[in-house]
DNA sequence: TTAGTGAATAATTTATTGATTGTTCATTTT
DNA sequence: AAAATGAACAATCAATAAATTATTCACTAA
């Protein structure tokens, strides 16, 4: 039990290493089997087929990316806004640092959305639930007036669709991403506020990058 | 004169109906040549190289497309909510017929955009243009209060990117397409506009379907 | 019984070759 | 001159063969 466990993580690690530098096509079994001093036929044992492999990495790489979002919710901030920015900036950084520094990342991932659809939908999923913890608790403590939660997550999460992967749709570079999400923020966030006295709401502004770019693979 | 324009307009003709059957890399020069009843040799008479004759074609694509988009402008509105409504859903529903009903012209668009890429990013300022003019207008009017019209135009171009070219993110139908879109006008909207009296701004609803989906090839 | 093997096979990828195509240009036609 | 040709050449593509790879499974070791 405990033991094909840490065979199936030698695997994947192993794996790790070969597609992040290699990247999945050009990585064979043989390869894998060799890195764990074992046969190509025993890594069957612990996946089905070779894009299991891929998928449990793509999992896992998809799952630490929403925790770093995440981590953001657990920082003190003075508001809800805040924290809404500091989530939409993070997202936009973490993702074109990821093509940046670590490309074969996305090209795993798309060979894993290409054979299961599903993987995206629910990443998007993940990561949407992030923002709607956070309009809901602006809603719950007033400083958000929102008719339906649900719905403008929804709206919130494909209005900052172009800077999730950024570097697919354009080649601008982060700075100016920066400079376009904050407008796009201070649009939706006089959309999410009600303006005190007559007066419209300050505009958002480019949050500084506390988190280090992308820790380098392990 | 006159006569090598028409001469060129016959190549175009020729080439748009070869490009949209049987899709740029089958169709060849020679074929080309044939249909205009002329050596391949004269093609180059008319165009740098192959490639240059797709790009005039997507060109002419893209000047109709934002041509479509601006014949709301001329429609009369109640107001200039209501016209950005229109070309926002108008730009939805244009680029989604066009996919699903001819598919080459995307695959057109991407290998022009492939080595060409400043034509994307000339598509991209023409439509942006469009949205400006609105918010323009409604800034004269009152009905809207914008302190930066320029950078808005960014944000809202920019929150309404996944509804350009939708099919190459998501498999979403066109009515669900519809009702998320409705959503983020609605967040934009109450961003852009001062709400009378307490009350928040009213919904987005989604405008009726006025223009038929796509006049087929000529 | 569980963990692992490695040769056999089916599927995929890569290399090679021959055929096709884009482009040029010296020449011909108008 | 201007418009057009079509053979020639280089670049690209398609088809096939060869090699590699993913996967299975009858078998061995612990």
């Amino acid at each position: 039990m405990s033991e094909s466990d840490t065979t199936r993580e030698k695997i994947i690690a192993a794996a790790r290493e070969r597609f992040s530098h290699y990247g999945y096509p050009k990585t064979t079994i043989a390869e894998l089997a060799d890195d764990c001093a074992m046969s190509p036929g025993n890594i069957y044992r612990f996946f089905k087929g070779k894009i299991d492999i891929a998928v449990e990495i793509a999992r896992r790489e998809a799952l630490s990316a929403v925790e770093v979002i995440e981590a953001v919710l657990d920082c003190p901030v003075r508001s809800s806004r805040q924290r809404l920015e500091e989530v939409v900036f993070a997202d936009l950084r973490y993702t074109f640092h990821l093509l940046e520094n670590r490309p074969k990342t996305l090209e795993l991932a798309q060979i894993v959305v290409s054979d299961r659809p599903q993987f995206q939908i629910e990443s998007l999923r993940r990561e949407r639930r992030v923002f709607q913890r956070i309009l809901h608790e602006g809603q719950a403590s007033g400083e958000f007036f929102i008719e339906n939660v649900a719905t403008t997550t929804i709206a919130l999460h494909a209005a900052t669709t172009k800077y999730r992967y950024a570097q697919l749709f354009t080649n601008q570079t982060l700075a100016e991403l920066e400079r376009e999400l904050a407008h796009v923020m201070t649009v939706i966030l006089r959309g999410l506020m009600p303006s005190k006295d007559g007066k419209p709401l300050a505009e958002t502004t480019i949050p500084s990058e506390e988190t280090a770019p992308l820790a380098s693979a392990s």
